[in-house]
DNA sequence: ACGTTCGGGACGGCCCGTTAGT
DNA sequence: ACTAACGGGCCGTCCCGAACGT
């Protein structure tokens, strides 16, 4: 009953918690430690072939310690998404402090995207919950938002640069990448379980990025 | 279980055929019915989500009857997909009639390809049901295989027919081609449930055809 | 989902019919064996502690084929009431055959009343689901309804047949013998596993009814 | 589990106190306001829709602070039908006070039970937990002992002092009275939420007492 | 003594895929 | 082609303890 109430208990054993961090420790951990379990089921699986039971057996814990940290599976698949969001502007981040040229930058960020979908238990359970379109989809952002977001920012910055040639334009240029990472990155996935992903990110970077390349920008 | 045994009972039904072919009509016509229905249910909601009850309703039947025709829900899907799979051929063969020149014929092709995504159930239902990677795969065709070869015959002969710069292999062409346009299919359904699958074609030819073309060749 | 859809699947099946009833006989005897054990169920337990499973025990069946025949257990507590309803009309209908003066048929129509409640199964179990309150209350009638009118009934023709003193009105009459034959019938059960129900109801008799009956009418 | 043990923690915390009554009044206090909390939870819920969360949450605790005062759902309950047996001999207490005749004491307690049953959750929630017949009964009085007790008192004093013909038995008369206003409380806190509990009360009295009154004996 | 946090364990409701018997 | 029934399993909830402060 009333539904909206919380996401999740954890939020109200933040609340409640006035300094008191000791016993919160044992309990957040026992959290992060159901939500990689999560991940990586859910990678795996996908959200339906999940049990809240089959969890709870990874995490080595019982059902109902998973429904005291999440209020149901839609939540456990909420709060994975949730963290599969961070995942980007985090690595945009890294990337910004290596002070590269804006195209280059850009290219980084889509290798350490191709990287992040091979080694990120996280970003590949996100991604699939996210392609399994669950109908309850909360408030989170829409799916691509984020992510498309940083990439319009790369680009923006490659195209006042003048890094780039504007032969197409730059948000057609933003999408079409977006697509072709996600396609991509699936296409990666069925066929070689993610083992090639990092050399069709190459073929990606060559077929839209190159050749719009002024030249004698190259890195 | 005893798997191998027959993939629906439709097959039954074919080589029992003797002549009679009066019963069999009727029997066919309700199994392209119920694969009609079934290929909506599943494009709306997925594999998961279908109940063989829900898929009786909408074609106006019994479950039991459904299990006349399918063996199980499994070959229900296995069935729509067979039926996709049939669609790029058909697609790329009515594009072969057309007497265009080479790269013309791959740009209407993805053209068309976008209009089957909008407006084809089974399309939509196949790619559904291949993105949700149901465990068992039967022996069909791997995913994006039928699609990839069709693109690599288009690419193919644009390359012959010296229309295309070679400044990129054609095999990697093909596999960006591929990746985003399936991306930009699951992003129009996403964002936007496909109302906008054509402009994003549009930009997907401008981004990774247009600038390899070689000058004067333009349709 | 589509809750207000049907009451059960026996409606449907109904429905469905089309002359064919034969296989409905089965099925409807399966209803109402299921029912009548429910109706045990109940009686003994109450609604929360009888499990769909236990009633299925109960009748030799699978849970599964309970929920072929009722939608879910509040909609068997429901069937179980709706019988109940029927009870005191019946009741009243072989009362009224039996030729007597209006203060008799009252008295008789008590009498049989406390027998129901000694055997029946089906009033005891309606009894004891009215009592607990389930919150979704159906579109039944309300609880003690049709049985207050049946009272209000015989009361009215012993008033008008002039057996009974007018010292206390109509209306309050039927409403402290509606009162005190529910709660001799509960205080029996409590008490004595409604061993002396005869004999309460006798009191009753003699405490609401004799004071008022004119001299010389008595049975 | 270990039954016969302890009723509740509550009974260990008085055995101990030794003049340490400064944390007990605390004690105390929490205890008497989770089992008003549980009472009106009870009332308007009955046993199984109550759950110990639930009640913590009314009373602003948590559900172990409630299994500290009390060691299970089953003894909270118990509690509540304690107290809700200490209200009728307190009730008579105060109209033995009154200084009224024997007959006019007895309608005056009659009316006062209305009274409480429309003001007192306690009452109400007894009422209800009674009614309910959880399984353990504990070794509490059998229900509508204590109140049938009190009645008998009163209408003994009536018969003994004459005020009442002895037209019917005196411990019938209590018998019915017991059933009627049982029955009386149930039907109108089903059918008004007990709104019209005292006119309904007047109603009884009218039919049970006015009539065996001897002529010159009213109030 | 009093209260909280975290977790265990059990199970009930319900649904769904599936199959005999017509 | 349908009716009736089976069997299995998953979600979610609830009662309750155990460890740990305060």
């Amino acid at each position: 009953m009333d539904e909206a109430e919380e996401r999740d208990r954890s939020a109200r054993v933040v609340v409640n918690s006035r300094g008191k961090g000791l016993k919160q420790e044992r309990a957040l951990r026992t959290r992060a430690h159901i939500l990689a379990e999560a991940a990586k089921a859910f990678a795996l699986h996908g959200f339906n072939a999940v049990t809240i039971q089959g969890v709870a057996d990874l995490a080595g814990m019982t059902a109902g310690a998973v429904y005291f940290h999440f209020a149901n599976k839609q939540h456990l698949a909420y709060a994975v998404t949730e963290e599969f969001y961070t995942r980007w502007p985090a690595l945009a981040g890294e990337v910004a402090k290596l002070d590269l040229s804006p195209a280059d930058a850009l290219i980084e960020f889509l290798r350490r995207t191709a990287l992040a979908f091979q080694n990120d238990t996280v970003v590949q359970a996100g991604a699939r919950l996210q392609i399994e379109r669950l109908d309850a989809q909360f408030d989170l952002p829409a799916p691509f938002d984020v992510y498309g977001r940083l990439l319009s920012d790369f680009v923006g910055r490659a195209y006042d640069s003048g890094e780039f040639d504007t032969g197409i334009g730059q948000a057609s240029l933003v999408r079409v990448l977006l697509s072709a990472m996600f396609g991509t990155q699936h296409i990666s996935w069925v066929r070689s379980d993610r083992a090639d992903m990092r050399e069709r990110t190459e073929e990606v970077i060559q077929a839209l990025i190159d050749p719009i390349r002024r030249p004698g920008t190259a890195g």
